[in-house]
RNA sequence: GGCGCGUUAGCAAAUCGGUUAUGCACCGGAUUGCAAAUCCGUAGAGGCCGGUUCGACUCCGGCACGCGCCUCCA
């Protein structure tokens, strides 16, 4: 029985699907002007273990996961950049493609972009101003009127009067009250638009979403998903469109990954102190990093450095390890197994990714004392369906991490074989000499029965 | 100012009202020519102050500190 923090009960709920067997899922995407960071990354890999773990579960997925191609931030980047908008989104929606990939994080069923939604975003639009929740503002801009949706703060658990106490943002006179929103932006010189009935314009952030998930998925579904900063004023924002246009509950479950941080404070794009995914790729293996991810649970804030990946690092190769040299069998997974059934329990709980690996670390102990294969193709199925442990073992310990790499594997084979020589003389000294000299270079040597097996450090 | 979250051993990170979390690091032992890997074992925890309870890291209250949202943000 899987359960789910729902953010819009603030609680643990059963999650009961829309449709037996089913689930629609939407999680709000990247904005694609510039390379993705690791706060992406968590997003990306967060929902992507979501959607790996309901499909375990035996449902009938479909995932969505939005592409922002239009917006602020684009227009500019293109502009200081002096390329086109699809110039620059295209760039930056293939880089992410290519660090997703590298992360494990299988495709969306469906990656609708804004800008291929436009003749939805009106509709909607329309059916607002028609049912008094939206109007035309003297600048032209339509916006959403928020005091005439009732129940506008249920999510972020916030009152419009605490809202206004709280006012930060510029008072635009063009509204009727500070709070409310733009749908449809009207055009400035130089930008791009699209005709409406309201004059040419673009669209505002909060709209495309609501009408991407009305077009793949319907007016109603179960789980929408985002980073926590979205939870205000974005989803709440959605809240408002999409039930306000629809008339119907939106979503069932809402969920929220926690932020990624560096030295405790929020890696974001306004304080600059991100890294992004193929940075931290070139020297960390993005296994590593796909399993540092998921190490936290995905609600709590996840502290990054180079010495924590540098202990996730350490902690997959244990679990590798225990995996190497063993011929694996393809078996189905046996849920009713000891451990098989702890691991279940742990990812029906909200996702519980730490325990769940607590299950592996201890089927990896069981698999160094007894061998047994069964656990080891428990072990690796486990992993698998975490999108962990897919690969080959010895591949996996004895890859490079890029640039560091000064020895190629037929040169350590090579050390390995003159070492053997002098081992074989009970030259000792020259044996350890060469193990020294390859310990320096990176290279782990490990004697076993069979002869010698190498790592990477 | 409003609202919310967090504080677990050297580090990371879960569960749980009473029984070993787990990983890395550390210490002792086994194994090894010596190592590495592995195994066995030891040690180490719950911000502070109260309350409830036979018993609290776990429930309740207060305090302190940290973080987040209230503005674009995953």
């Amino acid at each position: 029985m899987l359960k789910i923090y729902n953010s819009l009960a603030r609680d643990k709920q059963t999650f009961v699907p829309i449709e037996p067997g089913k689930v629609r899922m939407y999680v709000c995407g990247m904005t694609v002007y510039d390379y993705c960071h690791l706060g992406h990354a968590r997003v990306m890999v967060v929902f992507d273990m979501v959607a790996r773990w309901l499909r375990t579960s035996g449902y009938d997925v479909t995932y969505v996961r939005n592409i922002t191609d239009i917006d602020d931030k684009i227009i500019k980047r293109a502009a200081e950049n002096q390329e086109t908008i699809d110039s620059l989104t295209g760039r930056f929606i293939q880089a992410m493609d290519e660090d997703s990939a590298a992360l494990g994080v299988l495709r969306p069923d469906i990656e609708p972009k804004a800008t291929q939604h436009i003749p939805q975003m009106l509709s909607m639009t329309s059916r607002l101003i028609e049912n008094g929740l939206a109007y035309v503002g003297s600048n032209g801009d339509v916006f959403y009127a928020v005091r005439e949706f009732t129940g506008y703060g249920k999510l972020s658990g916030k009152s419009l009067e605490d809202l206004r106490a709280g006012e930060r943002v510029e008072v635009d006179t063009h509204k009727r009250d500070p709070l409310d929103f733009v749908l449809w932006k009207s055009v400035k010189p130089g930008e791009p638009h699209w005709d409406s009935p309201w004059g040419p314009g673009r669209p505002g952030w909060h709209l495309e979403c609501s009408a991407m998930s009305e077009q793949h998925l319907g007016d109603h579904f179960d789980i929408h998903g985002g980073g926590a900063d979205l939870q205000f004023p974005h989803h709440e924002n959605e809240i408002a469109q999409s039930e306000g246009a629809h008339n119907c509950t939106f979503v069932n479950y809402w969920m929220h990954n926690g932020f990624v941080r560096v030295d405790d404070e929020k890696m974001s794009k306004s304080l600059g102190n991100f890294f992004t995914i193929r940075e931290v790729v070139k020297k960390f293996d993005p296994e590593v990093l796909r399993f540092f991810i998921l190490r936290a649970h995905y609600r709590s804030p996840l502290n990054y450095s180079d010495q924590h990946l540098e202990d996730a690092k350490q902690a997959l190769t244990r679990l590798y390890t225990a995996l190497r040299g063993i011929e694996i069998p393809n078996i189905a997974i046996d849920w009713s197994n000891a451990y098989g059934e702890r691991f279940k329990a742990a990812m029906d709980d909200d996702f519980n990714t730490p325990e769940a690996f607590a299950v592996l670390f201890e089927l990896a102990n069981e698999v160094n004392k007894s061998g047994s294969v069964q656990s080891a193709a428990l072990l690796k199925s486990l992993g698998n369906t975490l999108g962990l442990l897919e690969r080959d073992p010895q591949a996996y310990l004895q890859a490079g991490s890029s640039s560091m790499d000064v020895l190629t594997a037929e040169q350590v084979e090579q050390f390995i074989s003159d070492r053997l020589n002098a081992r074989k003389a009970k030259n000792f000294a020259e044996a350890d000499r060469i193990r020294k000299e390859l310990a320096e270079a990176g290279i782990i040597l490990e004697d076993g029965p069979q002869g010698t097996t190498w790592r990477r450090a």
